[in-house]
DNA sequence: TAGATTGTTAATCGATTAACAATC
DNA sequence: TAGATTGTTAATCGATTAACAATC
């Protein structure tokens, strides 16, 4: 379910503002959710409320990093040191949750070998050696559109099970492998076009 | 509708590889759907296909461009200059898809006047001045989690219809302002959720 | 003609919401 | 007790898929 994470980023949050006890009203309010929903979504966690109060934060916090893997480390490689890659690879939130970033592969002379936070950019021929050596399971792919497809294929090859697309292209992989697709680009589209319904509504209105 | 954006990127793929007419059931294959989702999904377009044949690709890409917007241009400011927001600012991808970057803003004076791509970071105090002035509709913050309400309040206040938020927390708007949350670590978290999924299914079949 | 494809209707499926008894 | 909240059932809603006549 693509709303276990927002509940989880949610309720650690709450947490740290001293939250001891947070009810599915609570939750559907931030997230502009219905109760009923957040009651129906938990109802499948191995979790329980309790009346009058809600969920004890601390165990939900605890039940939904289980059901996300979250309660441990996952080996991530991203495959593509461009902004979008060294960005990434900088960025303090994937380690700060859980990602360990074990390489930055490109195939660009010109960048491999530079330095990007604690790493250095590989070259993309060793990435299944990597892969392979670290027992790697997931890879994010930040290079340009007509390399992804090329990419993933390495990747599952090498033994990969998830792919988090960036590339402004779709990927087909075998089954077994799971992708998530995630474009600014994309997201961006999606935005002018609700920004667009609004204005026509606003102009029905009148 | 967020299946829009990916049929627009696709039919530009085609076309860029000289395709002159596409069917549902190629675009259905390629974004793993079917093809009765892709006609329905068309038929609520401006666009009529043919028999034997499919939709005209051109016309297609055209009627799709129009609905999602991608037919002009979209002012946008970016409010965070950490490595994201630089990244985002220096990514050629959503210039070259229609969106104009006016300016890149940020509250830190060691990042404040430092040079990103054609722009310059500019004093977030100096954002309503901007917006206002250049016409900017779109905002994308690219904070850390803490300053993200506060950010966006302070873009609609100034304006703003519409708010890519990149940053970890939940931002609340009034209606009339759109909001599309695209979160990085939130697609890892889905992607791990996935590949565990898959490896239990596996477990099962033995 | 035979075959491929659209456009649309109807059926199915799943997700969301409403409602409310049970509980504290 | 009164009131707030869960957990669950049933109803609603919307999105996906199947099916197929119409078309070229």
């Amino acid at each position: 379910m693509r709303r276990l994470p927002k509940y989880l980023t949610l309720v650690q949050h709450l947490r740290a503002g001293g939250a001891e006890w947070v009810s599915s009203a609570a939750l559907a309010r931030a997230l502009g959710l219905t109760g009923s929903t957040v009651r129906q979504d938990l109802s499948h966690l191995n979790v329980s409320g309790f009346s009058r109060r809600g969920y004890r934060a601390a165990e939900l916090e605890r039940v939904l990093a289980r059901v996300l893997g979250a309660d441990r480390t996952w080996k991530v490689v991203i495959v593509g040191a461009g902004n979008l890659g060294q960005a990434l690879a900088k960025h303090g939130d994937l380690q700060r949750h859980g990602f360990d970033i074990c390489g930055i592969f490109d195939i660009d002379s010109r960048v491999i070998g530079r330095k990007v936070g604690i790493l250095r950019v590989t070259s993309f021929s060793e990435v299944d050696r990597v892969v392979k050596e670290r027992g790697v399971r997931l890879g994010i792919i930040a290079v340009p559109a007509p390399a992804a497809q090329e990419v993933a294929d390495r990747l599952v090859a090498a033994g990969i099970q998830g792919i988090l697309n960036l590339a402004y292209a779709n990927v087909l992989v075998r089954s077994g492998v799971a992708v998530v697709n995630a474009r600014i680009l994309e997201s961006l589209q999606e935005l002018v076009y609700l920004v667009r319904l609004e204005a026509t509504e606003w102009r029905k209105k009148r």
